[in-house]
DNA sequence: CACGTGACCTAAG
DNA sequence: CCTTAGGCCACGT
């Protein structure tokens, strides 16, 4: 039996929006959601995000929470491993925060459009 | 169909 | 600076 495809749409416009992000920049929940409409949603990308894990090439270390804190290192198997993933691309994380947080931020609206 | 849950965000005190 | 409360909507049960 074939499975059709469910809604994915949103999962996809997320992962979307979350390979875009260029390597040694960060996003937040918020900001994907604003830029998917759904500015009044960010849990909604954090759901997503959930399921991006049957999806490697879904970079969700970097997505980090309004205040550039690691909210989701929980669920990167190791408590420390979104940390090591960032730090791997010359972001320096203390204290389970990025550093210069606003200055690596990437705005999808502004930079894609 | 109703309810609980969640990697969030904003506003108010 | 802190805490509390409310809203948001997809998903599983």
């Amino acid at each position: 039996m074939l499975d059709l495809p469910k809604y994915k749409n949103f999962f996809d416009d997320v992962y979307a929006v979350v390979r875009l992000i260029p390597k040694g920049r960060v996003t937040s929940y918020g900001a994907i959601a604003e830029y998917l409409g759904m500015k009044s949603s960010a849990r909604m990308v954090g759901w997503a995000m959930n399921a991006a894990h049957t999806d490697p090439s879904v970079p969700a270390h970097r997505v980090v929470n309004r205040s550039g804190i690691l909210t989701g290192k929980h669920h990167f198997g190791s408590p420390t491993r979104m940390q090591e993933l960032l730090q791997a691309e010359g972001i320096t994380v203390e204290n389970d925060q990025v550093k210069d947080f606003e200055k690596l931020f990437w705005h999808p609206l502004q930079e894609l459009g």
